[in-house]
DNA sequence: CTTTGTGAAATCCTTCACAGCG
DNA sequence: CGCTGTGAAGGATTTCACAAAG
């Protein structure tokens, strides 16, 4: 779909674009511009401009871009057809927000299978499912088709869980345990880092009195 | 105490080197070298040293470098210093689960305040804390000395909650509303979005089966 | 012999600026 | 006139590769 090849920026960046054009269409919008676009996600036009240069949509000049149009191609992009199931490994405080985050199902991940290793949690309900036991993670990942798994295990579990997902078919990672993961290169890891996040914040803010930094 | 300007992107990898300094610690090591920081942290040998290089702490060519030097002024670059008060914004699900996050006090912030609009939530306490009033959110981040701010509001609250936030001298704000703030350019800005990471995940996992990607 | 520190090269990404279309 | 599409320029970041130090 795609003319080109998506660099990694831009791929980083539609899932933002998406977000803008779903809320230019709830107010009945039938086009937007890359300005709208920009202030929506917080890039510059020309950045939005470029991004969208890559697709195969293009834009209506003195108009801007069909709401509709773009919509469908940034999902189709992304891979978002249809309903993608979903396993959470970890089941504490993090694990049980993340259960029932509505995020997911907003944009058709289905949370399907539930793990951890407590056997006070194995069996008890969440969100509507019930919370399986770890040792089950080959039989519950393959039996369901699994192919994405959200990691929110502790930081020592997570590696080898992770090799235990990738060896019975998962190929996309989010990483919420605050270590780096050692997997196959056909594998994608993405993390999400809340402690480096502060630590980058306290950075700026410190830099901000005393001027050490390059960028914002 | 860099030697000279830190760019962004070092700066966003000093959290994962300490990471991997407190390991090494940990097991007792008195020096580490850049291949081990790196297979650590996810990042190429050579892309550690230049990182370092930024920095004052040197190596020691043929033995690595100093665990607690570069522990301490790593430290000392991102502001790590003593107790940082924060605030959190939005006691829903994952709200919730922050609070109870021990990352945050692992890596010196305390989490001072919470605040919510839900006349129901407020009064209650969680983690040892009260949840307070959002209406009082003025007062409550100028007596505690509050400069950061985890938001964890839904969308449509998120950028009048900022602006309050900003009004009373908040400087560093970590977003968990999926929508983009506009702050002034003395405000720091970290975003972390499970939704659009999924997104990506799965452009990636997608493009493995048919060659549209860039990178990864 | 191991490992750092770093210029130089290569790659990737963003911004500029403007021609051109509707 | 408004807004897209894009070459070209400019930055930023990463990788290479190797001299030098312990």
């Amino acid at each position: 779909m795609p003319k080109r090849p998506v660099p990694d920026a831009t791929v980083a960046r539609l899932p933002l674009y998406l977000r803008g054009l779903i809320t230019a269409a709830e107010a009945g919008r039938p086009t937007v511009s890359s300005d709208e676009l920009a202030t929506a996600s917080g890039v510059t036009s020309a950045n939005v401009r470029k991004d969208l240069s890559f697709l195969e949509t293009t834009g209506t000049r003195g108009i801007g871009y069909s709401v509709g149009s773009l919509t469908d191609e940034i999902s189709a992009v992304l891979g978002l057809a249809g309903e993608r199931p979903l396993v959470i490994v970890g089941i504490g405080n993090l694990g049980r927000a993340l259960v029932t985050y509505d995020g997911f199902s907003r944009r058709g991940f289905v949370v399907t299978a539930l793990l951890d290793v407590d056997p006070r949690k194995v069996g008890t309900t969440i969100g509507g499912l019930v919370i399986e036991d770890l040792a089950d993670l080959e039989t519950v990942v393959a039996d369901r088709d699994v192919t994405i798994a959200v990691l929110a295990t502790p930081a020592h579990a997570a590696q080898d869980v992770a090799d235990r997902l990738v060896g019975v078919g998962v190929t996309a990672v989010l990483n919420f345990a605050p270590t780096h993961l050692d997997v196959p290169s056909h594998v994608t890891v993405r993390k999400v880092d809340v402690s480096s996040e502060l630590q980058i914040l306290s950075f700026y803010e410190q830099a901000s009195k005393g001027r050490l930094a390059t960028g914002a």
